[in-house]
RNA sequence: GGUUCCGUAGCUCAGUUGGAUAGAGCAACUGCCUUCUAAGCAGUAGGUCUUUGGUUCGAAUCCAAACGGAAUCACCA
């Protein structure tokens, strides 16, 4: 809450209390709607009842104590049905905007001293990445901007799946078909060579269950009978019995699409200070599995599969550790928490991961919790909707998905087209041009995933491409390279961008509501930090831009002859550009100087 | 079937702890480039907030039920 809020606030508490003897802690101011007059909004029909008086007597009643009491702040009062709408003097609007102009931490809150690990990404080594990696990468990437930015020390880490049978498909496949091609003889990029080769199993896998069911099987002991699935299933023996062969042809796989990750993680912008490995961390996961057998926290069935029960916490039975004495998912994921915390000691611990995951980390932190380790506190599970297509949810295996890598090229293009034919690149050399169609690609692709609220599932139509124009990155985008044009032709005359505002003549409303918007900044970091949601950056960030454009409409700024004026306008223009450039960089979007 | 989540304009989405006549963008239509970048600005049109009942000064928001949709309930991850 701004200082000016706080004023408001203790005025309207002690006017209250000594015009009706109600003493109230909680009070809350809100904005005004924009068809009233005012800034702030006292809403008094809470009180009629104790002040025993109409909402509009109580409400002029209060309007005038302010006006007698914080003269400096308020100007004029309007009372309209119940509501006291609150007009501020221009002075305070000066005096804000010279604050903030002169506030060296204007874009980061007070350090919290603590430390938070998020995970995010996850893939899994058997296919390339798709849309829904994107709005996962994009949100994990920006939460932790908006953390740092928000005072928390961020470790950011992501842990690949790279073991178990699904990984054993596409290399039985590639053992089969493959015929020894790799990315640089087929140039294919790595990871969707070893994602062919997943899809080639289930089409083979499909074949042999439909040639099964024709001479006369089950359709489900067909799905346990098929050659090519047994084959799987010893394949995954053989390598968590460590057979050479095998070992070598997960390497060279596994290698082929970390190279391909890389890539697909440098065109997102993405990074991570560590990289865990399921194939590293199952065993720790047995260990624990072991500990809280001796506990009695587990216990083994007679086959000698090992559970915990959870249903005093309404849940189920679940299973721990297979009857083979092979780990499950969820014994992967106990032996990580312990490896984070071990190499990070974080305070919290964040999962980002799809909420079709919610049971699994309701389980996991049960399990923790009854584990009773230090990181058994702490843990959270940003839990995220999915990115469905209007012909419903993405299936890999039916190659109903939007690949990831396609999509970027694709937004890059069009980036490309659009600015081509606005003829925005003068004087640009090629090196420029390029880097501009990624920061404007990207920028759109990038706020179209971040701007819905993370917790909702969000549609995304393959068939009708990304906006440029509107609520997008690139409208936020424009907005700033707008502003750095102003920038350069300041200098180019010689007006500074740094000087004292005077108040001078009154206020235009476009100029006071671009005050009022860049006050605001702070609690919406503090908002998004204390919900995880990037999408309220995104919000603001369009409301502040839009705002400026409005603004930017109406006034001149560079040819503005009263040069107090026009000093002022130059530094909201300035001031505007760099709140932008910094809340859109918590989305991971890249504010190019001229577009 | 159990559990959880969702239902706001033709489409995609906002909508703070309940507050005024429910907001943006896209799409449609009308204006505005000889002046700081028109990827912009201004305007018109578009709504039974799925439905019904309840709580109260006041409900898109809280409660209940119905209808519609999604996820999950694996010795998959």
């Amino acid at each position: 809450m701004s200082s000016i809020q706080v004023q408001l606030i203790n005025s309207i508490q002690s006017g209250l209390s000594s015009l009706f003897q109600i003493d109230e802690t909680e009070l809350s101011l809100q904005e005004t709607k924009k068809e009233f007059e005012g800034t702030y909004t006292f809403v008094v029909f809470p009180y009629t009842q104790r002040a025993a008086k109409a909402p509009g007597q109580i409400a002029q009643m209060l309007g005038e104590f302010l006006l007698a009491d914080i003269p400096s702040l308020v100007k004029a009062y309007q009372v309209v049905q119940g509501f006291l709408n609150i007009s501020l003097h221009d002075s305070v609007w000066y005096s804000l905007i010279q604050d903030i102009a002169q506030d060296k931490s204007a874009f980061q809150l007070a350090p919290k001293n603590e430390k938070i690990l998020i995970e995010y990404s996850s893939p899994n080594t058997n296919k390339p990445l798709h849309l829904g990696h994107l709005r996962n990468n994009f949100l994990g990437y920006s939460v932790a901007e908006i953390l740092k930015a928000g005072g928390y020390e961020v470790v950011k880490t992501n842990l690949v799946n790279d073991r178990g049978i699904h990984i054993c498909k596409s290399m039985l496949a590639y053992r089969l078909f493959g015929h020894r091609e790799t990315p640089e003889s087929s140039g294919i990029k790595g990871d969707h060579l070893v994602g062919k080769y997943y899809v080639a199993f289930d089409k083979a896998y499909k074949a042999e269950i439909e040639k099964l069911v024709a001479g006369g099987m089950e359709a489900e002991q067909a799905k346990n009978q098929a050659p090519i699935m047994q084959q799987a299933q010893a394949m995954l023996l053989a390598w968590e019995q460590g057979d050479a062969e095998v070992m070598e042809l997960w390497e060279k796989m596994n290698s082929w699409v970390f190279a391909g990750f890389e890539t697909s993680y440098q065109q997102m912008g993405v990074n991570f200070d560590k990289i865990y490995r399921e194939s590293n961390t199952y065993l720790l996961g047995k260990k624990l599995v072991e500990e809280g057998l001796q506990q009695g926290i587990f216990y083994q069935k007679p086959d000698n599969s090992v559970w915990i029960n959870l249903e005093a916490e309404g849940l189920d039975e679940k299973l721990v550790l297979r009857k083979d004495g092979t780990s499950v998912y969820i014994t992967q994921d106990m032996g990580t928490a312990q490896l984070k915390y071990e190499d990070f000691g974080a305070n919290q611990s964040i999962y980002v991961v799809g909420n079709e995951q919610d049971y699994h980390f309701e389980v996991l932190f049960h399990i923790l919790k009854k584990l009773n380790k230090p990181f058994s506190t702490g843990n959270y599970h940003l839990s995220y909707g999915m990115v469905d297509l209007p012909s419903g949810k993405m299936k890999s295996r039916e190659g109903t998905v939007v690949d990831a890598d396609d999509l970027m090229e694709e937004m890059v293009n069009t980036a490309k087209e659009r600015t081509l034919e606005l003829g925005k690149i003068e004087g640009f050399t090629e090196e420029e041009s390029n880097a501009l169609f990624h920061q404007l690609g990207m920028g759109a692709l990038k706020y179209f995933l971040l701007k819905v609220d993370p917790k909702k599932r969000m549609l995304f139509n393959p068939e009708e491409s990304i906006d440029f124009q509107g609520n997008t990155g690139p409208f936020i985008q424009y907005t700033h390279a707008r502003i750095c044009s102003i920038r350069r032709k300041a200098l180019e005359k010689g007006f500074s961008l740094e000087g004292n505002i005077n108040q001078t003549s009154a206020l235009a409303e476009s100029e006071k509501e671009l005050i009022y918007l860049l006050g605001t900044y702070k609690s919406r970091l503090a908002e998004a930090c204390d919900n995880f949601s990037p999408s309220v950056i995104a919000q603001y960030s369009f409301d502040l831009a839009k705002q400026f454009n409005k603004f930017y409409n109406e006034l001149s700024i560079l040819n503005e002859e009263n040069e107090q004026v026009r000093q002022l306008r130059l530094i909201l223009a300035d001031v505007t550009g760099k709140t932008i450039q910094h809340a859109i960089s918590l989305l991971g979007i890249v504010s190019p100087e001229r577009m």
